[in-house]
DNA sequence: ATACCAAATTTGTCTAGGTCAAATAAACAG
DNA sequence: CTGTTTATTTGACCTAGACAAATTTGGTAT
């Protein structure tokens, strides 16, 4: 069969640090992949709009150069803040930058606190084990609940924003996850562990590449006592389905990130919410768009951390009249051991 | 625009317990997202063998029965064992389980070890927090080394024999792999660290979906007192390479599963190679068939985890002469401390 | 001004049928 | 039995058009 990406593994150049000029173009698939826009998307964008007018390569086959990849994933930022293709597709990339820096100032003020400039330099010079000593260190000082809120839900975003405006290279992005993660698994195990009500199963659906929503998710949970079972990402509807008849789950919580295609999401939720059993409450979070809507009912969007542990009293509150678990033992202390100081 | 799941919103009927017939049709890209077969190749393969052959719902949109959709992911699955489509396609679900049935067979008879009966059985029986128990013991009990090379890596056969089969759920699955990746990833941040050469930067390739490779080549290299830096899975390959500059690592180590396509690692490896510095070197270990043929010059191919570890020693005998750090400290103890006994 | 409804526009998913290189299997030669 | 052709299989990609849902626009009544 054709090689759905030829061009993509064989075409890419070493671009050596010898200012070399680089020819690399990707196939349609690898843009799709790299962007999320569908191919039939680009297709119908290239008549419609103009862009991209990729060129063709020798059998007459769409390829795309690096820097409209690029300028594409920009284009799918701004949409996902709002604007419409129409009015931004076929825009200059200058344009489309000035667009970018007038929604990023928006949000920067709200989120660029100077606190974590010392996170972000350590990221930036690749100092990983000096970074995972820093995090672990707040942790330990101010407590799991503060490190989620006050460090990383900021830092995520602001390190969102450097990798869309290209300040951040991917294999920066993957040492800060999996800096973030190892941290984190550690802390989360050692929260002193109840099994309480409710039982939360945790995950997301197929495609969603991004873990570190639902480790935020879990270590909120937990901390507020509740019991959690994560099944990872990318878990089949059905499966999530499967797992939470098997474990008896209360709550399913799910993670969307800002990527995660809206359609899939809203589908998604509706599906999983006919394949459960009335009684066990779905809860969704993340940065998706999709959560702003209005759901269907049955699926509670939780649009930030605090508002999950609020959930997990509601909850409570709500389940004393009828559930088995009819307790309400106070919540862990909202703090994490250190492994041994 | 045309909603893509118009029929999954609104077809599907709750399948409630109520032994209820239920009529629920799901839409072309639903089926894409459930089963990962393509649009094109759902179509093309209702022209060439006739299945599946969905409805139509009222705009002549295709309509797949769930039960379709289920056979579907059952010749997905076979289809990564090896099996070709114009062999399977079409075939009845019986069929289809015959065949499922009897590629088993051949293989249990190599794999079933009683000794890991017990932790298959606590998979099975959905027994997470016991299952994390046991295997965090086993660690404590005969040390990391062994416990990678002894339990994970048969344990890992096992499982994937046993979903291959069908007789485990994707959900116990996940539950698996999240267990034990916390055990693990406890127990390689318990192992006394001291940053010795060679600085091994590990990572998959993009779309590889198994990051537990990954853990346990981790592991063994920690183990031998290597400096390990994850960028945990799916890098890109320039991504890889000018993370492997910055960081100066000696080696890169890329994990493969099973299921990767072939033709992506040799090519992604290919690129790789004239990517990095000659003088850093590639490691490249998994499942994958790819790494049975000879790899182009440069590449070493790392059969199984010990191999791992004698090529560390191999690189620590060639560097002395001429690398930086020439010094040849004994390895770490075989076994991880345990947190806080 | 504000709320609400209807018409016009925008947008992306789907349909159909065709082409072709790469991967695999089969046939054949040494 | 091991290579080397040749044949077949397979899915990614292509063009071009149809159409429903979402969004915007325009108008009207409150």
């Amino acid at each position: 069969m054709k090689n759905s990406n030829a061009m993509v593994d064989t075409a890419q150049e070493p671009t050596q640090d010898t200012g070399g000029y680089s020819e690399s173009l990707v196939g349609i698939g690898a843009v799709e992949r790299d962007t999320g826009l569908s191919k039939d998307t680009l297709r119908v964008w290239e008549k419609r709009y103009g862009f991209p007018t990729p060129a063709r390569d020798a059998f007459g086959e769409r390829a795309y150069a690096r820097e409209v990849v690029e300028r594409l994933r920009t284009i799918k930022r701004l949409m996902d803040v709002g604007h419409r293709p129409g009015k931004i597709v076929g825009k200059s990339a200058r344009e489309l930058e000035a667009m970018s820096r007038a929604t990023d100032t928006v949000e920067s003020i709200a989120g660029a606190a100077a606190e974590l400039a010392p996170y972000l330099d350590l990221v930036r010079t690749h100092q990983v084990e000096e970074l995972r000593r820093l995090m672990g260190r707040e942790v330990v000082r101010g407590g799991l609940g503060h490190f989620v809120l006050r460090v990383v839900a900021p830092l995520n975003v602001a390190i969102g924003e450097a990798w869309m405006r290209g300040a951040l290279e991917v294999f920066e992005e993957h040492l800060y996850t999996e800096s973030l993660q190892i941290v984190m698994r550690g802390a989360i195990a050692n929260v002193p562990q109840r099994p309480l009500a409710p039982r939360v199963l945790l995950t997301t659906f197929p495609h969603e590449q991004h873990g570190l929503g639902l480790l935020m998710a879990e270590a909120m949970l937990v901390l507020e006592g509740a019991h959690c079972i994560s099944l990872g990402t990318q878990t089949p509807i059905h499966d999530i389905v499967l797992g939470a008849k098997k474990q008896m789950a209360d709550v399913v919580a799910l993670s969307f990130s800002l990527a995660y295609p809206v359609a899939q999401a809203v589908d998604g939720l509706a599906n999983l919410r006919v394949g459960l059993p009335p009684e066990t409450e779905i809860w969704a979070g993340g940065n998706s768009p999709a959560l702003a809507r209005r759901l269907r009912a049955g699926v509670r969007a939780i649009r930030d951390l605090q508002q999950l542990q609020r959930a997990v009293v509601d909850w409570r509150a709500t389940a004393a009249s009828g559930q088995s678990s009819t307790q309400m033992p106070p919540p862990a202390a909202d703090h994490a051991r250190p492994p041994t100081p």
